[in-house]
Order: C-alpha cells, then structure tokens, then sequence
DNA sequence: ATGGTCGGGAACCGA
C-alpha cells in the first residue's frame, strides 16, 4: 500500500491540485495538515466521491489534521494525549487494516525563543510519549505529518540563514533524534541516505525557483511497518503546479502482510 | 528598500 503526507495550507484553495495529485499518485493512505478549516466545512463529499473514506480533527482558520482511506478508518482518535488545556487541531490516528497510522501537524515554534518555541517543545514531548506507547504495540505503525523539524543541515538549502530558526534549533532537533532514538525508520532519509531531498520552499523570495527548501515532512516507520518499506519518494513537481501549497507529498510504499 | 507571499475569512495573524 502506498501512504503518504501532504500539508495542504488550506484545504478550500487546495482542493483542485489535491485532487489532481491523487488522481495521478493514486495514495491508498493519505495524511493531511493545515487543512484550517472546522469539520462542517471540509471538502468531504468531494474526496469520498474519488473512493475515500474520510477523517476530520480540524479549527477553523488555523491547524486542522485529517485522514483520506481507501481502506476504512477505524478506532479514530483525536487530539495528542496530555495536554488537557490544548485545544489546537494537530493530531489524528486511525487503525487501517493491520496499520495504525497518525496524522500529526508539529508546532513551528517561531518566533524562538519566547512561547510558541515552549509550546513546541513541549508538544514534542507529548508526542514522545505517544510515540513511545505505539511502538511498544510491536505493530506496523506509521506517524506520517509536518513535524516542523529538519532534522539536520542536509536537510536545509541555507543551513546558515536557518541556524536560529525553531525548525532547526538544536532543542527541536535533539526532540526529532529522540524519536528516532526510540526506534522509529525515518523513510525517506532511508531510501535517499546522501540526497538533497526537500518537501517545503517557502512562498516568498522566490524560494521554489532557486531551490532553497527545507525537509519538514515525513514519514517514521514503526519496525514492523519498516521491515515492509519498499520504496519511498517526494512529489516534488507539484509544487510547480497550479495554486500549490508550500508543501510537496511525501510517501512510502509498504508491501502487504 | 524595515519590503517581500500565501490562506482563512473578513482585520490581521500565522507560516
């Protein structure tokens, strides 16, 4: 089966080149972010008329996760466990078949230092410890989103411009080691060990043309779910295309059980 | 050059 993820930036400007993309990709699992909108207002019929089954977390204006399926969805949970008083639409998991997969849309953090970088931190450690409690399943798990962290300078057109930035200050990148750390394949880094590979370029300063892009989205593979990989890619053509997101789909082809 | 680009949703915040 094939899974990938894509933050669309909102899903109401994005529905046309998001539905252009899975018409040619043909995703069996997608995981969405920035969708900003409430549930009511998502493009549900649109998406279930191409065959999908469809799962909202959303807010209206900002945020927002959601799960496209072939398959059902089943055991749908919303919200990232441990924060009682967060209300931000960031977090969505679902039981695929035999695949537990999460949608998850990471905080950016910026301006750092200062609340949002706290809130970012401390979201990724709320996200460890669910991390932590799926992969003690010992089941094809996959967390599949923007986790708003690149990883390290490979991952970054201009290192030196984005040494201060959240994105790759050195408390989110030992959150993501940390992950890692736990046991978790990160796919597309295991398919393109040495590669420039990017999966955003920012909308302003011509970011696209001149190819400054950073690795902000991917997929981690549970061991289980790893042992099945067989191929993973970024579609980065789209962000050429009509109306696109900042962002580009990622995504892994794991083998059937 | 204290700018520049988007989306959501109706002024400005977030990215």
């Amino acid at each position: 089966m094939k899974v990938a993820t894509f933050n669309v930036n909102g899903i109401g400007a994005r529905l046309p080149a998001l539905l252009a993309w899975l018409a040619e990709a043909r995703p069996d699992l997608v995981a969405l972010q920035e969708i900003k909108v409430a549930d009511a207002r998502f493009p549900r019929a649109e998406l279930e008329a191409q065959g999908y089954h469809v799962a909202t977390h959303g807010e209206p204006g900002r945020n927002g996760v959601a799960l496209l399926s072939r398959m059902p969805l089943a055991g749908v949970e919303r919200g990232l466990p441990g924060g009682s008083d967060d209300r931000q639409a960031r977090w969505i998991e679902a039981q695929v078949g035999g695949l537990r997969v999460v949608g998850l849309y990471a905080p950016n953090g910026n301006p750092a230092p200062g609340p949002r970088f706290d809130y970012k931190i401390a979201w990724m450690e709320r996200c460890l410890a669910r991390a932590r409690a799926l992969l003690d399943l010992e089941a094809p798990v996959i967390l599949a989103g923007d986790f708003n962290v690149c990883p390290t300078d490979r991952d970054v057109a201009r290192p030196e411009a984005m040494a201060e930035d959240a994105l790759c200050r050195p408390e989110s990148r030992a959150a993501f080691r940390r992950l890692l750390a736990q046991g978790w394949t990160d796919a597309l880094r295991a398919r393109f060990p040495q590669d420039e590979v990017y999966t955003f370029w920012d909308y302003q300063d011509g970011a696209w043309a001149r190819n400054w892009g950073l690795r902000i989205d991917h997929l981690l593979l549970s061991p289980a779910a790893a042992d099945r990989m067989t191929d993973a890619g970024v579609d980065a053509a789209v962000r050429g295309g009509e109306r696109p997101s900042d962002h580009v789909p990622v995504w892994v082809v794991l083998e059937d059980s």
